[in-house]
DNA sequence: CCATAATACTCACTTTTAGTAACCTTTTTG
DNA sequence: CAAAAAGGTTACTAAAAGTGAGTATTATGG
């Protein structure tokens, strides 16, 4: 029993979606993707995501930060410039994530319009 | 402005995750993928789950027949007997979840060991 | 020369979501 | 006659997310 319990907590999916399957994570990554240059500044990132909170957005690029999927480069001027892009680890996940989203788009209309039409 | 926030809004990759990003929705759909049968009762997959409450479990469960990604089916019994499985939509999903699990399979060491260690 | 703008945040507070532990139902078993 | 079994629900608490304002520094406009 605690064997199996060790085995489940170190599950890769488990311990990849305690980290990154949070509301806002994947959709940072993928915009960071999306992006012609490969970086973004917070405000750009911010307006693509306007419904994520500057605090949440914060927050967000910090973890992804700490876990070695975003880079960050500060500029010291004034005011400020930061620009975040995809580290290589960053990179190596887009695939799989483009994976998501193309089923996403196949099968959008089976499981989301319904919710969407009923707005 | 506001047709890009539309845009924004019908973001398949937001949509997707706004649904199934959350703690356990991913982990039930794997679970379920990986059962022999293909079928699981309710404690099976909290057995399997242990630190999802029952209570989390119901709630996902739920969610996830909602948008047709699992099948509910109920055997008129006492005491009751209730088995979920994948729908054919759900099935489709697979590959894309077996790919992310591929990868963090292989940037274990990358992102999460760190963490483990610290504990 | 004082107000405003620009950027990348942080802080205090409220609301929403998740977690915990107890309870419910019906029937069989000890 | 009490306990167990399955699949939940309910009331309560804790944690997380959302909201709106505020911070720092310097340049620019009137």
């Amino acid at each position: 029993m605690a064997d199996f319990k060790a085995e489940y907590l170190a599950c890769p999916i488990r311990q990849v979606i305690s980290r990154f399957g949070d509301k806002w994570s994947m959709l940072v990554l993928f915009m960071l993707h999306k992006s012609d240059t490969g970086t973004l500044r917070f405000n750009e990132i911010h307006k693509l995501m306007s419904d994520c909170s500057q605090k949440m957005l914060s927050q967000t690029l910090k973890n992804l930060e700490h876990y070695n999927l975003v880079h960050r480069e500060v500029f010291p001027q004034v005011p400020p410039k930061v620009e975040y892009s995809l580290t290589e680890t960053g990179k190596s996940l887009m695939p799989s994530l483009l994976s998501l989203v193309d089923w996403a788009l196949q099968h959008f209309d089976d499981v989301v319009v319904k919710d969407i039409v009923r707005d």
